[in-house]
DNA sequence: TTTGATAAGTGTAAAAATTACATTTAAAAT
DNA sequence: ATTTTAAATGTAATTTTTACACTTATCAAA
């Protein structure tokens, strides 16, 4: 059998994968924010400012580095922009179509980021000419970038109603009116508000502060914060987080 | 602003991006097909028969050409050892980790596909050493390829619960039976027969023909069909299919 | 022709989850 | 004291899910 296997096959384990093509690979990053005072769902978006498509939105993107894999190099180009890191992220998939990009052969992976919007370093947003969008006013974006945030909404939708991940874009301590008003801006629909404080007392994963938050009304109410301790230890004995 | 912008990102788009990485784009294949006979889901895995790790399993892979676009590679690797085109196929997502094919820096996306499993060229399979395995005795394979069996066995659980696709695993005629029998398989746990019945029936997707499969019983099990049609219809009037 | 074997086919009642819906309460401002 | 504002709270009806067992059609063997 050795002896039949043609003989590239033994140079591309042994030397490498000569014969084949290359590409470069991209990483574009869905940034999504949750503004508090509007209570709205945003995503930062920064503008091109050089030729050509100068003036054009995009996603924050870079590319792929030798000594790096894609969740690093997802995490490096969040960073480039809002300052932070250890951030929620997660890879949505790969955009490959021939001319995505009119410049050279590039694949892209698009990743999602869930951030405190207020925790982003201002200057670094500034300097890329970054500005938040509500999801329902993204302007047209270059290549194929639309495609990766559709594709990224959904998942958030899917996934925030599975696994605790909606806290990620909450401040530590909240409201349970803040966190109803997330998962409306999540889904996309109103919820009724006695049936969701229902359904969220009864994962019992929230700690109840004796704080209150008194922005709102006169008569302030409750702070609470997510008890991950909790939840995980739940998840560990099969517990499923569901909403 | 233009003035201010460093001379490479203007090359960038104008003439490529020369001073990023390039790496290998590859893609593997996790074929799912199941045996109406066992009873068992069952994915196909081609042995290596060249040095190093020879001997070794792997899964179906090959390398993304110049030419064409990610889906078009899957479904040319899928052919390449099938002989099946047109067949349901999902991108899973990129594995990347720096060293995980020691022979050259290659990210890797797995797909996985869902075929008919009495289709498929049985000299092709010879040809390429390939053969089935329950999903109970997966055995070690290569580089980072059973992360890839793990990750398309959860997001087959989830899909085939969300989307009518299990039918692609199936042949053209099938029997209440076999259909229960493939989503006990694919979501590994036993379920109730009449309420199973009851579930698809309600579905309203299904065409009961006047004909018998007599093989697994003196009585004889009717025979089905999934109304393509009349899903796609019920769907576009907001229908969502859930099991 | 009767009997036995085999899997197919079928319904109901209990439990759980989801939905719809309106009043009272706390605190500040006037 | 009165007004204003949003917070906090429970119940009944509906829908969905689960648990569960006997009859039927057909063939093969006695």
């Amino acid at each position: 059998m050795l002896s039949e296997q043609p003989i590239q096959s033994i140079r591309k384990t042994i030397q490498g994968y000569e014969k084949e093509d290359k590409a470069y690979i991209a990483v574009d990053c869905i940034i999504f924010g949750f503004d508090l005072n509007e209570e709205e769902l945003k995503i930062l978006l920064v503008q091109r400012d050089f030729e050509p498509q100068k003036g054009e939105w995009s996603l924050m993107g870079g590319f792929l580095k030798k000594d790096e894999n894609l969740d690093e190099a997802a995490a490096r180009v969040l960073y480039q922009l809002t300052g932070l890191y250890d951030i929620y992220m997660e890879q949505l998939g790969v955009f490959s179509e021939i001319d995505r990009d009119p410049a050279d052969r590039t694949v892209s992976i698009a990743y999602y980021a869930l951030i405190n919007i207020i925790d982003h370093n201002q200057e670094m947003v500034d300097h890329h000419s970054a500005q938040w969008f509500n999801l329902s006013e993204i302007p047209r974006l270059i290549f194929d970038h639309n495609k990766m945030v559709n594709s990224a909404i959904q998942r958030l939708q899917y996934k925030a109603s599975v696994q605790p991940i909606g806290f990620e874009l909450l401040p530590e301590k909240f409201t349970m009116r803040h966190l109803q008003k997330l998962y409306e801006a999540i889904l996309q629909r109103e919820l009724d508000k006695r049936n969701f404080t229902k359904k969220i007392n009864a994962l019992d994963i929230l700690i109840k502060l004796d704080e209150k938050d008194k922005e709102s009304s006169k008569k302030g109410s409750f702070l609470y914060t997510f008890d991950k301790e909790k939840y995980l230890q739940k998840r560990a004995e099969g517990f499923v987080f569901k909403i």
